[in-house]
DNA sequence: ATGAAAGCGCTAACAC
DNA sequence: GTGTTAGCGCTTTCAT
């Protein structure tokens, strides 16, 4: 059943070449009809599959592209992964997955390593222990596509949302609400900080904008982007002697951490502390309440990533380095606006609704 | 830059034959410490990676496991994933995605084409849209290993836990609570949903031990395990005559999406209705409430899917398929006995805790 | 312990 | 249009 069975065995039972063989299964060149029906035939008698890695092989290319990211179990990453694995497969191509749990060292010997060469033909890389300058000792000849806040050098494609915009917006939305002692979570001072310190330029921009001073034992730095770390930051910011009255998290995920924290304190959200999130991931819109946020286009990254790469890897001039910005939006809901009267009682079957929508960029 | 570089290029180099160089670069062979030395020199000197292709072809393994899952943005999916990773990586493996979207087609594709041979050595499986019946169409020759309710047929192995009597337990725990009108959001009676049968069987069998009727208009069907049809069944519920005071959700997911119409609605949980989920998902553990759930341990049916996946890949004789059982716990948390007096106001850097724990199985 | 050489199964010049 | 054939780069008997 399958196993073993050659495109010479094919070739052989049609009494043709293995060449015409080859054409057939692949549609290559021009073959008459009646040796195809032949051929066709043999394959389905034999129950011919073609060997992959022997087709690779001689075509030099893998057929398959690596994405690597951070963590596996992230919203936002499998949101986005799930989004570049159907691009991907639509255009014929596999996908390794790699999670290098953010450790430099690991993400480095991804882009090294010609290593794997020919396991698979490009990389998506969402680098996060990685700083810009590692960027440059990779393989030049590996196809890359950069997502997040690395800035292209000409040898790769980056695609990202504007950061620093984003971020303003965000923050602008909760100085429109009228709250004046904001917080942020998530700043990462140290040198692979780099989207945290994009988002922290941006909130100081809003109030800098607004003629507003920066509170800046509001901005707590962590390690990560997660629930926890966003809890525990929580925790210390109400500990203050002058707690928040709003939030900006850098993540979705440090936002529902907060907000876990808000709760167990009994404060209400909004009314005591207004909180904000980013990335647009579906736990947020079903958390309680569910968390504004500032959404990126998700699936047009994904596609783009992969169109890009894609582009790379069939080019055969060298393609000179793009710098891709997708859009964003910031979504307005209950964490910063409180719930809408008349949103409890609905009808059976309807979801939560997202009392606002503001499209920007 | 490591481009092109071959066997032979190094052999040259070093003075030796190809032979020698396969064995010192996979250190099959004993070699003398003298040759090694400079065909090591060799190797660092030009740059030379292995190819994986034409070893993989010249092995005639691919050195790839495919894992097969409904949908990657399911957080029980990715976190199962994430260790599948990990354990296939340990080994030497890497890991190839699909997602299925739970469509019963796209699933026996995968399973009948040994199509993309060589392309993985094996596969390990969470079906979905897939009946019992349809596991039987797969390709002999391909090893698996199924994740979920499927049971072996002797020709895999299987791993999951004991659907039954953890639905059993979270139900019980119900009633233990003093709830007796407890509905159930999941059920699938059609051909495929044998999760969700399981769990049913298992929420009567709770009602019959404790000699309680089983209230036939709570048990609700879902399409799916997700968020939305779990917010519209528990609409749907609330807008019976006579609603719930507990509810058994077959996923966290469902359990979060329940909550949050709750919260929609103006109702306390566990006050009013007390909730449990399925999975113990990260969510689960952060939302508001806090949600009592079935933790299958994942960690474990990762690793154990990757040991008997290679086990079956790298046995040279037949391995009868086996029937393994993942352990589980009921989780108790806020959804069901509420928030623990004195947990509001805690330590900094404190994480919201799991209220109490109880081990079972 | 090392060398020579035959493939693994397919693709793609190069002929006819 | 179709056959011939030389690899793709590595592993692996079989000698030595």
């Amino acid at each position: 059943m399958g196993r073993g069975v050659t495109l010479r065995d094919v070739a052989d039972r049609a009494g043709v070449s293995s060449r015409t063989v080859s054409n057939v299964v692949n549609g290559y060149a021009p073959v008459a009809e009646a040796t195809r029906a032949r051929v066709q035939q043999a394959v389905d008698e034999l129950g011919y599959r073609p060997n992959v890695l022997a087709r690779n092989l001689a075509a030099g290319r893998s057929g398959q592209i690596a994405v690597v990211v951070p963590y596996l179990d992230t919203p936002y990453f499998s949101e986005l992964l799930q989004g570049i694995i159907r691009a991907a497969r639509i255009q014929g191509y596999n996908v390794l997955i790699d999670q290098t749990d953010g450790d430099a060292e690991h993400e480095k010997l991804f882009l090294s390593r010609g290593s794997e060469r020919l396991l698979f033909d490009g990389v998506i890389f969402s680098p996060l222990g990685l700083a810009q300058a590692d960027l440059a000792g990779r393989d030049p000849s590996l196809p890359l596509v950069v997502l997040g806040e690395r800035v292209s050098d000409g040898g790769f494609d980056h695609i990202g949302i504007e950061d620093v915009t984003a971020s303003r917006e965000a923050t602008e939305h909760l100085i429109g609400l009228g709250r004046r002692r904001i917080a942020a979570i998530g700043d990462q001072p140290y040198r692979t900080g780099e989207a945290a310190q994009l988002r922290t330029r941006g909130f100081r921009l809003a109030h800098e904008r607004a003629g507003l001073p920066v509170h800046e034992e509001l901005i707590v730095s962590t390690p990560r982007f997660n629930r926890s770390d966003g809890a525990a930051a929580m925790a210390h910011l109400l500990d203050l002697a002058e707690p928040p009255d709003a939030v900006f998290c850098y993540s979705d995920l440090v936002a529902l951490g907060a907000l876990r924290t808000l709760a167990s304190r009994g404060l209400r959200v909004p009314e005591d502390v207004a909180v904000v999130g980013y990335d647009d991931i579906e736990d947020g819109r079903y958390a309680n309440p569910s968390v504004t946020t500032i959404s990126p286009d998700k699936k047009l990254i994904a596609e783009t990533a992969v169109e890009r790469l894609l582009n790379r890897i069939t080019s055969s001039t060298p393609v000179p380095g793009q710098e891709i910005r997708a859009p964003h939006r910031l979504i307005v809901r209950e964490s910063t606006v409180g719930r809408e009267a008349g949103q409890a009682g609905q009808a059976a079957r309807e979801v939560p609704r997202q009392p606002a929508e503001e499209g920007r960029h």
